[in-house]
DNA sequence: AAGAGTCTCAACCGCTCGATT
DNA sequence: AAATCGAGCGGTTGAGACTCT
């Protein structure tokens, strides 16, 4: 049995307010308040809206001091940033732009702004990842050349994530393709924290937590305050939190010697998440040189569609910059082999 | 000029959370 | 402890404006 409704729907106007709605709630409003109920107000001032519909109404247009239009770069650069941030807590991100609603910058961010920004990244991203893509192509010649592993398919098209039970099998046959090291920070860039450097959670884990617990209202200004914080303090971002462990229950991959058994089915429940995960995962595109977004498999449509949108993007230059540093400390003639190919720079 | 397609944004909907009973 | 209620939030919708062909 649902919910209640909260007015009679068939007795409330709906769609667009008139001027002479308008006027009368502001004026009511301006001398008497909102009475602290919302519910009872459209009634009583004899208007046929539900009281929701004046809240809104009243929030977004008609109290004083709101700026519609007309964004400057600055509030531009807030907006991303805390989008990138908190993700889509728009009241929050409102709460620091004095004059804007957060319905304003809502609707901002998802009719031009994302579209703004996703064409500059993917501009910027084309020329870097046709450099990337065939480096990597080179390197996985090299290394399939060296270790062919029976049941896996040679020349799979788009092979975005590896082959977990070949990987298994390349570590029971002694080579190194992942070792725990390696993984950690496979797992690090799916948005995890290890406790290996003694900082304690990060923003990361903060905001992880935030996100998979939710939380207080009153928890979104604390919330910001640390963030920016964080940000301002540069916190390292490259770690692994219980949160992240949480995500694989049936692995032991937290401690320092990690199991056989550990890291298989860790592994096993790694691909589970990039499937479950597509915002983290897209993120990985960096990772394997691949294009995750033009495949359709688990890329951008199903990103664009969930909570944060598709702004993995937005962090893909992170890992993307991660990757090239790692490139460049790797020695020239090191092969794929080479676990620094996963993201860890020697 | 007009029809089709796209974009914008005000408003609605359904849900969660915290307060109250 | 459970039920109920209102406030507030984020996602979505759809009408009108705008642009393209």
């Amino acid at each position: 049995m649902g919910r209640a409704p909260c007015c009679d729907k068939a007795s409330v106007k709906k769609g667009p307010w008139s001027p002479e709605e308008d006027a009368i709630l502001k004026t009511y409003i301006e001398q008497h308040g909102t009475g602290g109920n919302w519910i009872a107000l459209p009634q009583k001032i004899g208007l046929k809206r539900c009281g929701k519909s004046c809240r809104l109404r009243w929030l977004n247009y008609l109290r004083p001091n709101i700026r519609h239009g007309g964004f400057s770069e600055e509030e531009d650069d807030i907006i991303c940033s805390l989008y990138i941030s908190i993700g889509s807590r728009w009241s929050i991100i409102a709460a620091q732009l004095p004059g804007r609603t957060d319905n304003d910058i809502k609707n901002y961010w998802n009719t031009r702004l994302k579209k703004k920004l996703l064409g500059k990244q993917r501009r910027e991203q084309a020329d870097r990842r046709a450099s990337l893509k065939q480096e990597i192509m080179t390197k996985r010649e090299i290394n399939e050349s060296f270790v062919m592993v029976p049941g896996t398919i040679p020349h799979q098209e788009s092979p975005y994530w590896p082959d977990v039970q070949a990987i298994v099998m390349n570590q029971n046959q002694g080579s190194h393709l992942m070792d725990q090291e390696s993984i950690r920070d496979l797992l690090a860039k799916l948005g995890g924290r290890f406790y290996d450097d003694n900082q304690g959670p990060n923003l990361f884990t903060k905001l992880n937590n935030y996100s998979l617990e939710g939380s207080s209202r009153q928890d979104h200004q604390v919330l910001y305050t640390n963030s920016v914080d964080m940000l301002s303090s540069s916190a390292p971002m490259r770690s692994m939190d219980s949160t992240c462990c949480s995500q694989f229950p049936n692995s032991n991959y937290s401690g320092p010697n990690m199991s056989q058994d550990g890291l298989e089915s860790m592994l096993v429940e790694l691909g589970g998440l990039a499937c479950s995960n597509p915002q983290h995962v897209e993120g990985l595109e960096s990772f394997y040189g691949m294009d995750m977004a033009a495949s359709g498999s688990t890329g951008a449509s199903s990103a664009e569609s969930n909570s944060w949108g598709n702004i993995n993007s937005l962090g893909y230059p992170q890992l993307v910059s991660d990757y090239e540093t790692c490139l460049q400390s790797m020695p020239q003639d090191s092969s794929f082999e080479d676990s620094s190919f996963f993201g860890r720079p020697q």
